[in-house]
DNA sequence: AATTCCAAGATTTTCGAAAATCTTGCTTGC
DNA sequence: GCAAGCAAGATTTTCGAAAATCTTGGAATT
């Protein structure tokens, strides 16, 4: 792995993880330090985040962290419901055997990190990387790279939105995000794409609305 | 504007036009004498590209452009149809007289450059670019900066398959483009929905059918 | 007091060479 | 004769410094 990818890894984790706060500048030596290496691999990195929409660039100005904002984040959602959507119709059509498999099995593995909770910081990368894998195996089958692609980018962005969400607020009734799971899941494998489609529409819609009451507070007090 | 800005614009025209072949490898001395710069601005360029598809890389064996395949290019063209009828519905919603006089001023543009036929090479950069001017007017009111961002990237990459379709081949029915064109931004302006979407739909399923039976006699002969 | 201009410092951008890795073709051993 | 190993050359990747540009703060002018 060159240092070029390390670099890109790097940064991009600390984008969607908030770790470089959104709008923040990202100055060459600052970087260089911080990742342990000279500007050419750090601003390839760059570059290619800037062409993800990670990070925005001006020039002989240097890079920033790309903003977030309320408006983005229902945009994205409301992008990602039309993609995957479609993907899934397409999926329920061209699936077979494999696909259904690997539905079942990226459920399974879902749901065992899930119930074995949160407590360490692993255990949430676990997490989020099983739920990101049984969201693309349910699209698996659709045979359209471009809406595999665009499903990634907007997979990405939401990350980014839903990271402060992870640790749930005491006294909020708690959502249960794995049954909804479950229920997509079987919908998908029933092979009922109208049921499947609006079961994922509402699963991406809430998410946004507890994302944006949850926010909301935080950029009133800022 | 920055060497690495130059070498994103000429790399990337040179391969939507198809003077670097799909599949050639890029090496970095033969780009850097062809853009008579150094190393660093064109492997910014490059990894730009590269995230946006238009060249691929292997670690440590360097960048080529990307491939084209007819799989690929009707994936593009259901996905454009798709993400396109969105933003169209969107705009037809949203538009005010701004965007209505947007379309009517870049259909009338592109209608210009046509009827003014395509001799020079010039006149073939005005009439793409006329030509991208009103697909984006016809979705410039729909709000959504992703399905924009999707749009760009979708029509740049069907770009690459029309180029060689550009010079009509004698003999075969002239197809009246131009007229599609106008029929399409009048079911816009009536603010009908269902009818614009058809024709957009119609519209690129018909170039990519055409293009098509353009390639597969060139294909067949490699 | 406000504005413009300029210099010093900070920062980004670019280059040219060095380091690391891959490729090719030959040699060696079987 | 053939495969494995190796050396020489080609190529990519990375670094460190130089060049170009921006920013800041103060001095000079109106």
């Amino acid at each position: 792995m060159t240092l070029a990818e390390k670099a890109y890894d790097s940064l991009r984790r600390d984008i969607v993880s908030g770790a470089l706060k959104p709008g923040a500048p990202l100055r060459m030596a600052q970087l260089s330090q911080r990742y342990d290496m000279g500007f050419s691999p750090l601003r390839e990195a760059l570059n290619r985040l800037q062409a993800e929409r990670l990070v925005t660039s001006v020039a002989l100005k240097g890079f920033s962290v790309a903003p977030l904002s309320m408006d983005e984040m229902w945009d994205a959602t409301n992008t990602r419901v039309l993609i995957e959507s479609r993907a899934l119709r397409l999926s329920i059509d061209l699936g077979g055997d494999e696909w259904e498999a690997g539905i079942v099995g990226s459920l399974h593995a879902l749901l065992l990190q899930a119930a074995r909770g949160t407590v360490t910081e692993e255990d949430a990368r676990a997490l989020e990387s099983r739920h990101h894998a049984f969201h693309a195996a349910l699209l698996g089958a659709c045979n359209s790279g471009w809406l595999l692609e665009f499903f990634q980018r907007l997979y990405l962005e939401s990350e980014r939105y839903r990271h402060p969400m992870l640790a749930p607020r005491p006294g909020e009734p708690a959502r249960d995000v794995q049954a909804e799971h479950e229920a997509l899941a079987k919908a998908t494998l029933a092979r009922n794409g109208d049921l499947a489609c609006a079961l994922l529409a509402d699963h991406y819609r809430r998410t946004a609305q507890r994302l944006e009451s949850l926010m909301a507070p935080v950029a009133a007090a800022e």
